[in-house]
RNA sequence: CGGGGCGUAGCGCAGCCUGGUAGCGCACCACAAUGGGGUUGUGGGGGUCGGGAGUUCGAAUCUCCCCGCCCCGACCA
């Protein structure tokens, strides 16, 4: 491809709207452009980056014996209906009407449309197992995109779903696309982690997320490196205290703390940790307020505590006039003392002793404490965050806390979707069996985005080799003065071409700082430039955009050296 | 949705407080010089100042309403 010829704009300062580097970047070398928000135009850079990640994905997919299919965007509302997702979905989905008002949505995911086509399709086990996938665009409203491509509303998934005829064929369609899945983000030369995940609304069992790792990630992800064990926050799992709790050495104290609100407040007021102090939050219970008691320093863990029977999911803070009437206080004063509120009690409390916390009055807090004294004895369950020291779910090590790009979730759906929508087929015997039912996803347009935040320096994006747009950048030194250079290099970018490189030409009319700067943003990762100068020696320069230095190699030796980096992709 | 901020040329911004001929940098077009890390000069094109209503002799600027966007919190590939 010519430059001139490739209609490519770059940007020396990006829009003021972009927060984070890969968004920056995107939008600086040329690859998107916003229509809306949470809307983005590939442009054509882009489109090759995309169509990069496509053919690896769709590779593997077909490797691991998965069926292409593509079912339309738009999906009628009955279908919805059936398993109940019309009405719990939520805004997150995008509903329509057509001209005759019957109801539709643009499809946020698949199950129904699948299911459907199950049912249709398969009527003997003798067709199972079967894996269809397809890559395709989706919608999701969300509440607030952000961050360009990762968490626009349309966006390109490819979404696969597995039938088969009970749970062990379900566990081995499962563990052939967790297969696939790592293969493929090996393949993309990304640096990732599987994690243990929840599987939310989607539903089913068993879940797994594949995260790109990038301190940018909206995920916090708890692994331990000693025993294996992955898991998004979300779903990591607290153990009950260990330790034995230390004998209560002071009085209960009321105290009065004027105008302390929060935890922070009340350790200054009264110079100790937070770890010292109890946090209570008023939620929104099945029948009334609930209240959930943590030590100060952590944090509540939403997916945990809504799944408690007590507790309304989605989970809801309670509103400031509900905690009035259900403690005759306000939040920054409350306690478990005294508290005629079901209370859920965090493990991690278990183990403290002599600790403040509100007193249910404003302006008073307790000091000193105790469970057994002053409280019943708590029966505690997981209901917070882990933090970074915890001990690993198995007892075996710590947690460590990392960030991550989740770009693949697999999940167990089980018969959740088959059941509702009366997807059978026949065994052996002639009996009716509901199938069993896997999905897969991974975003594709997501990873363009978590690749350039784990692979970009002040320069621009360094794309890994699979992912590059092209696979070098031909860059001549004023070839418009030099009728032997301009031959020379018209010549290389043809034996380029004729080898079966993606050759990105730099033929503009500009001087060799724009080029050189263009390149590296635009982060093709062979470069090669070629001049008067080393036309002469015979030589062309060399620069993998990884590399702080270029050299000087003779032209065979170049070419070669190119051609066995795309042999090796 | 709640909280905060911003809408002036394709992009980044100034001007607004204190009303009076709409500006700067980048990008774009032309010409010239320059020619190995975003070169310089000269000339040029491009604006419903987010939209509407109001106040005023006069509104980018003041007032009200609406719209859009971004950031911070609860969702997901």
């Amino acid at each position: 491809m010519r430059f001139t010829e490739f209609g490519l704009t770059t940007l020396k300062e990006g829009p003021a709207e972009a927060e984070i580097v890969s968004h920056k970047l995107m939008l600086r070398a040329g690859l998107i452009r916003r229509l809306a928000s949470g809307l983005f135009t590939w442009m054509p850079l882009g489109v090759r980056v995309l169509r990069k990640v496509e053919s690896v994905v769709r590779e593997e997919m077909d490797r691991a014996g998965a069926l292409e299919l593509l079912m339309p965007a738009v999906q009628p509302a009955e279908l919805w209906r059936e398993t109940g997702r019309w009405d719990q979905y939520g805004p997150l989905l995008l509903r329509m009407q057509d001209r005759h008002e019957r109801e539709f949505c643009f499809g946020p995911t698949h199950e129904e449309v699948i299911t459907d086509i199950a049912r249709r399709e398969l009527q003997s086990y003798r067709q199972l197992p079967i894996n269809f996938y397809q890559i395709q665009t989706k919608f999701r409203d969300e509440i607030r995109p952000r961050f360009g491509v990762m968490r626009s509303r349309e966006f390109i998934m490819k979404d696969a779903y597995s039938f088969d005829i009970d749970a062990a064929g379900l566990e081995n369609a499962y563990q052939k696309m967790h297969a696939a899945y790592t293969a493929i983000f090996e393949r993309l030369g990304l640096r990732f982690r599987v994690v243990w995940a929840d599987s939310g609304e989607i539903g089913g069992s068993k879940s797994q997320e594949f995260h790109v790792l990038a301190d940018s990630g909206e995920d916090a992800i708890a692994y331990c490196d000693a025993d294996g064990y992955a898991s998004n926050v979300e779903t990591a799992a607290t153990l009950p205290p260990k330790a034995e709790r230390a004998a209560p050495s002071r009085p209960l104290e009321k105290i009065d703390t004027p105008g302390v609100r929060t935890i922070d407040d009340l350790c200054r007021l009264l110079d100790i940790a937070a770890e010292q102090t109890l946090k209570t939050l008023i939620v929104n219970g099945v029948d009334g307020p609930v209240a959930i008691i943590l030590r100060g320093d952590h944090e509540l863990n939403a997916v945990k505590a809504q799944k408690l029977d007590i507790v309304a999911a989605p989970l809801t803070m309670a509103d400031a006039d509900t905690i009035r009437a259900a403690t005759g206080s306000e939040a920054g004063s409350l306690g478990p003392v005294d508290l005629d509120l079901p209370i859920i009690f965090d493990h991690a409390v278990a183990s403290m002793a002599d600790f403040s916390c509100g007193a249910n009055e404003v302006g008073k807090h307790y000091v000193g404490v105790n469970f057994g004294r002053d409280l019943p004895e708590p029966n505690t369950m997981d209901v917070r965050n882990v933090v970074p020291g915890d001990p690993t779910p198995g007892g075996n090590g710590t947690l460590s806390i990392a960030r991550g790009i989740e770009v693949g979730h697999i999940f167990q759906l089980g018969d959740k979707y088959s059941r509702a929508m009366g997807a059978t087929v026949q065994d052996r015997e002639g009996v009716e069996r509901i199938m069993a039912m896997g999905c897969y996803g991974i975003g594709i347009t997501r990873i363009v985005g978590a690749a350039i935040e784990q692979n970009h320096d002040d320069r621009g994006i360094i794309w890994p080799a699979p992912l590059a747009p092209f696979d070098v950048v031909l860059i001549p030194i004023n070839m418009q003065r030099s009728e032997p250079l301009r031959k020379a290099a018209e010549a290389l970018y043809a034996e380029l071409a004729r080898v079966g490189l993606d050759v990105l030409f730099d033929d503009r009319d500009v001087r060799p700082g724009v080029k050189f700067a263009d390149a590296d943003l635009v982060g093709v990762p062979h470069r090669l430039v070629i001049s008067e100068r080393s036309l002469a020696a015979g030589e062309l320069e060399y620069r993998h955009r990884r590399d702080a230095d270029a050299r000087n190699l003779d032209r065979d030796a170049a070419l070669n050296l190119l051609k066995e980096s795309i042999l090796s992709n």
